[in-house]
RNA sequence: GGAGAGGUGGCUGAGUGGUCGAAAGCGCUGGUCUCGAAAACCAGUGUACCUUCGGGUACCCAGGGUUCGAAUCCCUGCCUCUCCGCCA
């Protein structure tokens, strides 16, 4: 959510940034609105005065054992105009803020200004290999290999799912061990949170409203099932007050990831790469404000050093802000490389929410002047293992069909070097 | 699911209709003392909004209601705790 003073203070500011995102929000409608309840509010307020002090002086005279029926009398007129102000002003400020809660964070002034075609690539790492025979997309290999059954998951779900056995289960598993493993030892906590959430957690970072239909909802109770753990994580800190001293807060968590994908029918049909439920280990910072674009910087690198670890190449680009998600002011997205299906696949996100999610989540922090601030909040994965794990199966691909275990993971599958 | 108790500031916790924005303690900040620190003592210490910058208004889980006036009384919801039931 942004801060109505910067609605007041800049509007062109504004308006320009939500552009830039391509939404079109009526700012001029907010501040009428805005100006309206200002209104509403010294008229109101008169009258509380008016009522207080009156009030006193009734308590007064009943103490002093002196008849304060007059006094009643005028007020009674005065409380109910005083209650259909106050009515005005819900109202109003009801309005406002349905308003407010769809528009998009602003992006950075470092981003560049676009679509999809102008994201920026700021650097690339690995050698992309050249093999000499035909690298079969993973959905092939997997299948030959018997660890990957996406027949069987669709027969149990649908469309969109997959279903991994025997060594491609646990490849996940120690996939997923590898990666928790090094972002503790980097001084993160390891949180394993709820999956199912309220309506109000998936407020606080921003998936509600906007995102409402890209998620499965339980009828009964009208709770969410989390698209990313980042929402179960940094939740942890709403409507929270941190002391300062605990800053910077690191977190990473492990947890599937249910989406719908409602506006993705027909798009990668084939394999792991596009499904409605997948694995993911999830980085979260809360820091102090002056301090979140190097933590952006770093967080970016702690991702990057999972695949450096897997030797799988990967670039790093910055989404130009008609790519970034709504709550994101900056965001560098990692692609690896696939040799299957010969393709760079999105692997990780990494964001900067400046103080969007914390105003949203009211998470508050006290700086060193005692004054209550809004910290800023991050999140990247650390990685989605429904692309991972296609580039494994493909960039380790060998010609007679086996895959072999990146060396990282070797002690991870129990000494396990090659499957096939 | 059933019965009961409760939700008050950064934290603990008093307060059952009228100077209560709210006692006390802890914590925090400053000072005295000290070579320095601890202890002790003294002082200060909520947030938001409106403002003609004098001040004013609101906030004691949330939303309604009663009243001239509500932290305090009533209703609804949410959450927590205790006991019972059920259960991986």
């Amino acid at each position: 959510m942004l801060d109505i003073r910067l609605l007041r203070e800049h509007p062109e500011q504004v308006k320009a940034g939500i552009a830039k995102k391509k939404d079109t929000t009526d700012i001029d409608k907010i501040l009428q609105l805005d100006n309206d309840r200002r209104e509403v509010i010294r008229e109101v307020e008169k009258l509380k005065g008016e009522r207080n002090t009156v009030s006193a002086q009734v308590a007064q005279k009943k103490k002093a054992g002196e008849d304060a029926e007059a006094e009643i009398k005028s007020m009674k007129a005065v409380g109910e105009n005083i209650a259909s102000l106050d009515q005005k002003q819900r109202d109003i400020e009801q309005e406002i803020h349905n308003l407010m809660i769809w528009i998009p964070n602003i992006p950075h002034e470092s981003v560049p200004v676009g679509g999809e075609e102008n994201n920026e690539i700021i650097r690339e790492w690995g050698e992309i290999r050249k093999a000499d025979f035909k690298v079969l997309p993973h959905w092939e290999v997997g299948e030959k290999l018997g660890i990957l059954d996406i027949a069987a998951a669709t027969k149990l779900s649908g469309s969109g799912f997959y279903l991994l056995k025997g060594l491609g289960a646990r490849l996940q598993r120690a996939l997923v061990a590898y990666m928790l493993d090094m972002h503790t030892r980097e001084g993160f906590l390891e949180i394993a949170a709820p999956f199912i959430v309220t309506a109000d957690t998936m407020f606080g970072t921003g998936q509600l409203p906007k995102l409402s239909e890209d998620m499965y909802k339980t009828t009964e109770d009208e709770m969410y099932l989390i698209p990313t753990a980042e929402v179960s994580i940094t939740n942890c800190y709403k409507q929270h007050m941190i002391d300062q001293k605990e800053l910077p807060i690191l977190m990473v968590g492990h947890s599937p990831c249910f989406r719908r994908e409602a506006g993705a029918a027909g798009k990668d049909t084939r394999g792991m790469v596009r499904v409605h439920q997948f694995e993911k280990v999830e980085m979260v910072k809360i820091v102090e404000p002056e301090k979140s674009y190097e933590e952006l910087e770093s967080l970016t690198a702690q991702a990057e050093k999972i695949l450096q670890g897997l030797k799988i190449p990967y670039r790093v680009s910055t989404l130009a802000t008609g790519d970034l998600s709504f709550a994101a002011a900056k965001c560098y997205d990692l692609e690896l490389w696939a040799e299957g299906v010969e393709r760079w696949l999105e692997i990780s996100s990494c964001s900067n929410f400046e103080d969007f999610q914390a105003r949203r989540m009211n998470c508050r922090y006290k700086d060193s002047d005692k004054k209550t601030r809004f910290p800023h909040t991050l999140n990247g994965s650390g990685l989605a293992l429904a692309r991972l794990i296609p580039a494994i199966l493909e960039n380790y691909q060998n010609a007679d069909g086996s895959v072999t275990i990146p060396e990282v993971l070797v002690p991870y599958m129990g000494g396990i070097e090659k499957i096939g």
